[in-house]
DNA sequence: CAAACGTGGTA
DNA sequence: TTACCAAGTTT
């Protein structure tokens, strides 16, 4: 990011010249908000900025291949740079290409991804990867919209891969652009709705660069990701400055309007942890909802609705159905209840409670399906959701359980 | 179209 | 500790 002072031959500098793109309708419905128009040197100060001060040093910046770019558009979908590199660069050594990835397990596919979150988007990954090779050849097309009919791609994302590895001029609206364009040009209403988004996506298209749309791209991301931050903006370093509309009005901290916020549900369930020896039982949870193909302890009764502390659905009053659930796999030694603990997720909180029932004796191969038994010492490198992992982890050391609620 | 879908970091 | 958030897509 140090900047060499001497300006390279390729910036043209000037104007980029921009083909009209939008018509001069008006945009009377969408009142708050003014129509998107034309605007060259929105783009040229981007891309001047982005080559001076943006970030050139991110993993998958190395390289312009369209598999590896597409990996971490994947991975970086409302996940945070930082927790993605170590992903990112695991994934890349185990799935070197498309076709490895393509070729994988869908299990193994679960277990790199693993902590990450969102794991639909493992299985879209997955899904995605085998058709680029059964359709394409294993080469991604480098047209948005055929992009955006594989799994996984949504409209943001096939442009930006077409950007970075095609240099077709394509937009993208995530949340660094929503929140640059809120600021610099004073929108309100949440980003989220759908004439906010609809308005947004108008000047997406009419900013679009001629030239350079990978600079401009990145150079979207990388303001907001370094200036335009959701707390404490660094104005001062921002080429927008002059023209952003919240820094005159002294704005920044209430634009982006934040997402209006529903009372939090509460769930809770019950978890066996079933262990014979070094071993543990695990079950493979359904392909949709949370957790989705993950491996994870067997729940007693799924996921129940929860409001306060006296709830009828207590340990205590479902120790007949944990006797009997866990009895079809061996012969019982001990039951103990583990404490109580909370996870919290972005649309609810779960309150785990963790049953320990030790087997003195297992039942020969009980072909439960789902069901498997896996070394305590591998939960780890199992596909676990996080809590669980911890929860397994932890029990391995003797240490105490997570934070009981 | 609003809601579902994870996790770890920060204020 | 609670609340909010970070390179969105799918249903």
């Amino acid at each position: 990011m140090k900047s060499t002072a001497s300006r390279s031959k390729a910036d043209p500098a000037g104007q980029p010249r921009v083909e009209p793109r939008v018509k001069s309708e008006s945009q009377s419905a969408i009142s708050p908000n003014v129509a998107p128009y034309v605007d060259p040197s929105f783009s040229a100060a981007l891309i001047a900025w982005q080559k001076q001060h943006g970030r050139h040093g991110l993993p998958w910046q190395k390289s312009r291949e369209a598999y590896r770019v597409w990996l971490s558009e994947i991975m970086l979908q409302q996940t945070q740079v930082t927790a993605v590199i170590p992903y990112y660069q695991r994934f890349l050594e185990t799935f070197p290409t498309v076709f490895d990835l393509a070729a994988a397990p869908v299990e193994q596919v679960m277990e790199h991804w693993s902590g990450l979150g969102y794991y639909t988007r493992a299985r879209n990954l997955h899904q995605c990867s085998k058709q680029v090779v059964e359709k394409y050849q294993g080469k991604f097309p480098a047209d948005p919209a055929l992009l955006q009919e594989l799994p996984g791609i949504g409209r943001s994302t096939a442009a930006a891969i077409t950007a970075f590895s095609y240099g077709t001029v394509a937009a993208i609206l995530d949340g660094n652009v929503k929140r640059v364009f809120a600021r610099v040009f004073g929108i309100d209403g949440y980003p989220g709705t759908k004439p906010v988004e609809d308005n947004m996506w108008l000047r997406a298209q009419a900013l679009l660069p001629a030239q350079d749309i990978g600079a401009y791209t990145q150079g979207l991301m990388d303001l907001g990701a370094t200036v335009c931050t959701r707390s404490s903006p660094k104005c001062t370093l921002c080429p927008f400055q002059p023209r952003c509309v919240a820094y005159a009005q002294g704005r920044t901290a209430e634009l982006p309007v934040r997402k209006p916020k529903k009372a939090q549900k509460e769930k809770q369930a019950i978890m066996l942890l079933v262990q014979d020896g070094a071993k543990v039982l695990l079950e493979r949870r359904p392909p949709t909802g949370i957790w989705g193909g993950l491996l994870s302890l067997p729940e007693l009764a799924g996921m129940q609705e929860y409001s306060g502390e006296d709830d009828a659905f207590s340990v205590d009053a479902q120790m007949a159905t944990v006797r009997a659930r866990a009895s079809r796999f061996g012969d019982i030694a001990s039951i103990r209840v583990l404490p109580v603990f909370a996870h919290v997720f972005t649309h609810f909180k779960l309150h785990i409670l963790p049953v320990h029932v030790q087997l003195k004796k297992r039942h020969l191969e009980v072909a439960e399906g789902e069901h498997g038994w896996h070394a305590l010492d591998d939960a780890a490198q199992l596909g676990l959701p996080a809590p669980i992992k911890t929860l397994l982890t932890n029990l391995g050391t003797q240490s105490q359980l997570p934070f009981t609620d």
